[in-house]
RNA sequence: GGCUACGUAGCUCAGUUGGUUAGAGCGCAGCACUCAUAAUGCUGAUGUCGGUAGUUCGAAUCUACCCGUAGCCA
């Protein structure tokens, strides 16, 4: 047995004005399956988080609520544990980053790097809101892009082309919080000088504590020069004050990493023997692992290491990035009904199926991961109820029936069992290097052998002779103890079903080291299902309920009200419109005029000139060759760019929301729409 | 647009340093069994390994380009 370590491993703080999503679990039931594995192992695991409850995004959504950021935080952090709670993720302590440990980290890290001459200060141009009052980060600027003129785009990025610009790029900018049209003001920041720990982070990302494909992303990053980092924020903002300089602030991503830190400081305080610096101490034998989401690893493995390293505190052992979730091939969608919350899972799924799913998946790169429904239900009922919990099923009553729960003592078949505690050294090398796919597939394929060995034996045949009884006994007790080390494996990932199954086995919770030695002359308790199949009803349910979740709490999507039928007509009144079908030949912007097009169109045996209002929906060379829908007998109109000869039908409110009425393929120009 | 990854049977994934007929599980078809939560066992079918061009005696594996997907661009 190796020595007893002692690891400290976090997830990402999850941000405080959301719920937590099944996106966000893959990272959490990722880190949990390790720390249990680890403690299994025998060493010493603790597992912090913390809720990551400053900044921008807080402040204005606690505004909008009228309430406290702090309540808005308390009320979300609480949200936010039942959930960890319920799909059992094991935290040894749930903080906070708006706490006061947090804050004094804060000021240390920030100081020591001050003092040190990593911190500078400069004059900055930046967007700012003139009615809030604020300057305004770049995810709350919308406008439309300069590059593909897409509209209603953020200040940084567009989602269509694919372009990043800065706001003041953006063309008709507008706030998103005011409506108001930002300004361009001056303010002092504090930045930090990611290039004074170049040679250090080389040498940190080089010495294994990156994944390889991470470590090629940062020599990317190298490659292009480190640049500095603006760590500070102009009031108002939700956050900790800068010591030296009231009314700035620390930037969020600065004290969201150090929420780590203030986490485990915390769990420190109230643990006897649990020392802060035995792990962040600058010699700290113990290891550091962080789990991220890949979208981050920037901070974490840049800008954190290097904070650490400018305030005399020891690096992290490792970073390591998962990839994203997808639900059935696609980003998670509101519209679809795959935005799942943690509690929308909850309220109808078992929380093991879960963490089994995404188990089977995880490897140890940055790969997505994909949630297919249909497999999902497959998978968890092919493999933990067909197999797994299966062999347990088929031996146990004939032991509680006829031998009244007592187990041989001694084993059938030393050889496999022998055989099972032998593939225990690779499954543990493939959880400590978080190959859980890689886990998973050696454990069933040890299941497959169990049911294999009970249907060679067929403990059924054996039973109805009474002079084997003794060897009906010995089968079913090596079935119940290859059951036993299999639970043991998968113990990390179904803490639930595994405690259901010490339960049954009527022993102590299952170690690592304790699998070897079978169960002999031992009695079990009778067995009762421990995981019952996945219920394709419930996921249904499931996906019904993420849809009514959203439309719940989406009451920024303010619905414009229906516009009112209008007072009932005659057919007769109907019958007098003569609604014809037209094609259009050409279409020119009008000179002059801000919304009007000038149409020609054909009505099958002449050609008229519309005027339409529909030029900040269409661009003219979209619509010629369309086929539309004419007011044929509506008097001429009169207007100061020529005569309307009719009238084009389109529905909307107007300005881009205008929608051309087309025929379904086969009306021909002149044809009457009654 | 640049960069880092990914793209292998209907589905989910393995494929070690390029080396004989490309694998597993699920699903499907057939057979067997009936202890077990319609669970299990055996047998079988299924793939131009994203595309194109190259390097090589030999490429799913190496190179270039293209297409698609994700993330990052502080």
């Amino acid at each position: 047995m190796t020595a007893q370590r002692s690891i400290l491993v976090t997830s990402a703080l999850p941000y405080a004005n959301g719920p937590i999503h099944i996106g966000h679990l893959v990272e959490y039931i990722q880190t949990d399956i390790w720390a249990r594995f680890q403690r299994m192992r025998g060493h010493r695991c603790y597992y912090v988080c913390a809720d990551d409850a400053h900044g921008t995004p807080i402040m204005l959504r606690a505004r909008q609520e009228g309430i406290d950021p702090e309540t808005l935080i308390a009320r979300v952090a609480e949200a936010h544990r039942a959930d960890f709670r319920d799909f059992r993720i094991s935290f040894d302590n749930y903080y906070s980053t708006h706490s006061p440990e947090n804050q004094r980290f804060a000021r240390l890290i920030y100081e020591r790097n001050r003092d040190g001459g990593h911190i500078v200060r400069r004059t900055i141009r930046q967007a700012y809101d003139p009615v809030e009052k604020m300057f305004l980060p770049d995810r709350f600027i919308k406008g439309t892009c300069p590059k593909c003129g897409a509209e209603d785009q953020y200040g940084d990025n567009c989602e269509v082309c694919g372009a990043s610009y800065s706001p003041a790029e953006l063309k008709n900018p507008r706030s998103v919080v005011s409506g108001a049209v930002p300004e361009e003001r001056e303010s002092d920041h504090y930045f930090f000088r990611l290039r004074d720990f170049e040679d250090a982070l080389r040498a940190w990302t080089r010495s294994g504590s990156l994944q390889p494909e991470v470590a090629h992303k940062l020599e990317e990053w190298f490659a292009a020069g480190l640049q500095e980092w603006d760590i500070s924020r102009d009031a108002p903002y939700f956050g900790f004050e800068i010591p030296d300089h009231p009314g700035k602030y620390f930037y969020v991503w600065l004290d969201a990493p150090i929420g780590y830190m203030a986490s485990f400081q915390n769990l420190c305080d109230r643990t006897p023997g649990l020392v802060f610096e035995d792990f962040w101490g600058l010699d700290a034998e113990a290891e550091i692992y962080h789990f991220i989401g890949k979208d981050i690893i920037y901070f974490h493995a840049l800008f954190w290491p290097a904070m650490l390293q400018g305030a005399g505190f020891r690096t992290p052992s490792a970073v390591y990035a998962h990839g994203f979730l997808t639900v059935d091939g696609q980003k998670m969608s509101k519209s679809r009904g795959t935005f799942i919350q943690a509690r929308t899972y909850l309220d109808h799924l078992n929380p093991e199926y879960l963490r089994y799913y995404f188990a089977a998946k995880l490897g140890p790169g940055v790969e997505d991961i994909d949630l297919n429904l249909e497999d999902f239900s497959r998978r968890v009922n092919a493999d933990l109820v067909g197999k797994v919990v299966n062999i347990a099923s088929r031996c146990a009553g004939f032991l509680t029936k006829r031998f009244e729960g007592e187990l041989s003592p001694q084993l059938a078949e030393p050889a496999l069992f022998a055989a099972f505690v032998q593939a225990g050294e690779a499954i543990a090398a493939a959880y400590e290097g978080r190959a859980f796919s890689r886990a998973v597939r050696e454990i069933m394929a040890l299941a497959d052998r169990a049911n294999q060995y009970i249907d060679e034996q067929a403990p059924w045949i054996v039973a109805k002779d009474p002079a084997q009884s003794e060897r009906l006994q010995g089968i079913c007790s090596l079935g119940i103890n290859l059951f036993r080390v299999l639970m043991g494996y998968l113990r990390p990932i179904l803490p639930a079903t595994a405690e259901a199954a010490e339960q049954f086995l009527q022993i102590p919770p299952l170690t690592w080291d304790d699998l070897p030695n079978p169960l002999l002359a031992h009695r079990i308790a009778p067995f009762r299902p421990l995981m019952t199949r996945v219920d394709p009803k419930k996921i249904e349910a499931m996906l019904q309920a993420a849809k009514a979740d959203l439309a719940a709490t989406a009451p920024q999507a303010k619905k414009p009200a229906r516009e009112p039928i209008a007072p009932e007509i005659s057919y007769e009144d109907f019958a007098k419109l003569d609604l014809r079908i037209v094609r259009i030949l050409e279409a020119e912007a009008v000179e002059g005029a801000d919304r009007l097009l000038r149409l020609q169109v054909d009505l099958g045996d002449e050609t008229r000139t519309v005027l339409a209002g529909i030029r900040a929906a269409y661009d003219p060379k979209d619509l010629v060759g369309k086929l539309t829908v004419l007011v044929a007998n509506l008097a001429p109109r009169k207007m100061r760019f020529g005569v309307s000869e009719g009238m084009i039908l389109a529905a909307g409110s107007g300005g881009r929301e205008l929608f051309l009425l087309e025929p379904d393929a086969g009306a021909k120009p002149g044809m009457r729409v009654r």
